[in-house]
DNA sequence: TTGAAAGCGCTAACAG
DNA sequence: CTGTTAGCGCTTTCAA
């Protein structure tokens, strides 16, 4: 469309297109008079530099890529919020990708963004290699990490302490006076509900208790159906804590559904403090994650990168923090 | 990062660069054994080709780009999967732009990615004037309009019919005898709720019955509350239908809080199909809405729009369905 | 079947 | 402060 392009502008102002050019990039190097003429000239054009251009000129396309596992979760499509204000707000525009968990497609989504002329990523992709995280921590455009982090911190991230959430929330459980408290698991394979576990596993550990992992189906409706399978057949546990508020009421509901009443009999503890939360009888108590922040946080720390400016802090822990409601005492 | 340009692979490969150009874009055209030295050399070299610089020869980016309120309602992310994953398959990258549902920065977010030259569009947004449409319907590039259409049908457009889905739902909820029947909306202004209104109000102007519209806040805290006072203060309605899931839900906790049993004194319809309606107790009869598939069949409209295809159907409407649950009788 | 050459629309030295 | 001049890395005629 835009068939207007730089040179009009210049032939209509009356000046060469590289003054146009610099009204554009650097409008203080441009005589205040000119300056208008050519404004006046790019108005009355219509004129919009070609983004694509002006990237292959300047080796810089002020676009970040986004590599997500999914939109359709709550953790992450706040997340995408986050970084897509922030983005807007530093005139970035942002690529997103959806690698539905499959690591190699992570890595190769990478590379063809990298392709793609990207001046950063942002990626939340699990368990990446030692190789993967070499190579992304020695390419020249950078990628920072989203929730997850690698162990060496040779990469820029910005994420939770999963770890010690599940732990401070387990023993809040402990205190209440449980003995059996079980961990309510996702089948599939993310390191952030690993280090969960492992949080659960230390207060546990510390109070000399035996865990009880429960691990359930990825798909939705089957889980509500092994959750009822186990108050079937198995002695229901004093306490619980999920790794995902959805799963916390799901588990609640099964509960609920053999008679169990929560948080008398049953305490549970969700993971997010998404609507879930709010919208479950009786309400869940749960920790919250400032998901928006994630990558509101993220994107900026990538501007800062970017624009190589001295980044003292290049791992970014944000807090979470905890919502008594009505299933725990 | 990929300093590795076409004239490195042509000299490796000893041909030219427009040789090397032609193994990637006709291979055909090139001479079997030729072929497969340009190719070793592109393997043996690790070369990428810079898409910026494509895109600036060939004046095609395969980029496109996606217009979205936001991200964080389930009815929006889970179509935001849909288009990136057929975008995937046809090799697009996706552009994404959330613009907070202000339609002066959707057009303006419109014209910044023709600028940025991408092939097509992808575009949620209510309420556009007579004007913008007329903009998008006559501009070189394709734009396809999610969830939403303009009602003289200029732009392509992938939708639901939610005016007769509220109709059938709310005609459903006459047969089973209900007199008084609410209709649960958003204060904020939707084109997807207004239609939802109109088949609710025709199919109880249909049945002599009088309407009665109950607005909500935006604040999902505040909505809670509100409904409590709806229930303090006023007679509660025989029946509800409302524009979305969680409302639904919201509505339904603050009746049973108030003593009212779901559905004998109280039948409610929600919409969307969500995990809300399973989350929920009693769980949510309500509307199944194809939200994947709007994404992923308007991007795929797209691609044929993009590619000038002849296109026989260029406004689709997707059909809904009901999902009768324990909130119905 | 291949190569030479002319751009795509812009930025960025370098002069002036 | 402004203009001239090279490219950026690729596609695409046009000839050979």
């Amino acid at each position: 469309m835009s068939k207007v392009t730089i040179y009009d502008v210049a032939r209509v102002a009356d000046v060469s297109l590289a003054t146009v050019s610099r009204v554009l990039n650097n409008p203080e190097k441009v005589k205040p008079k000119t300056r208008e003429r050519v404004l006046a000239a790019i108005n009355e054009l219509g004129y919009r530099p070609n983004a694509i251009a002006r990237g292959l000129a300047s080796r810089r396309s002020t676009n970040v890529g986004l590599i997500v596992p999914t939109c359709s979760r709550a953790s992450v499509s706040e997340m995408i919020d986050g970084v897509a204000d922030i983005a807007d707000k530093y005139r970035y525009s942002v690529f997103l990708n959806v690698t539905h968990n499959e690591n190699d497609i992570a890595t190769n989504v990478w590379q063809n963004m990298i392709a793609s002329q990207v001046d950063g990523v942002l990626m939340m992709a699990d368990k990446l290699s030692d190789d993967e995280i070499e190579r992304l921590a020695n390419d020249t455009v950078p990628t920072v990490l989203l929730s997850v982090k690698d162990l060496d911190g040779r990469l820029p991230a910005v994420l939770i302490d999963y770890e010690l959430a599940a732990y401070e929330a387990t023993k809040k459980l402990i205190e209440n006076g449980n003995k059996d408290i079980a961990f309510i698991t996702s089948s599939s394979y993310y390191a952030m509900n690993e280090l969960k576990e492992q949080g659960y596993r230390r207060a546990l550990a510390e109070a000399g208790l035996e865990p009880r992992i429960l691990g359930l189906y990825n798909k939705f409706e089957n889980s509500l159906e092994a959750f009822k399978e186990f108050f079937a057949n198995n002695a229901a546990p004093d306490a619980a804590l999920a790794v995902r508020d959805s799963v916390a009421v799901m588990f609640m509901n099964a509960a609920i559904e053999h008679g169990i009443s929560v948080p008398n009999d049953l305490e549970i503890i969700g993971f997010q403090n998404t609507k879930y939360a709010i919208m479950s009888r009786p309400q869940l108590s749960t920790i919250n994650i400032p998901t928006y922040d994630i990558g509101a946080v993220a994107m900026r720390l990538l501007t800062k990168l970017m624009k190589e400016e001295e980044v003292t802090e290049t791992q970014i822990t944000l807090p979470h923090s905890f919502v008594w409601r009505s299933t725990t005492k």
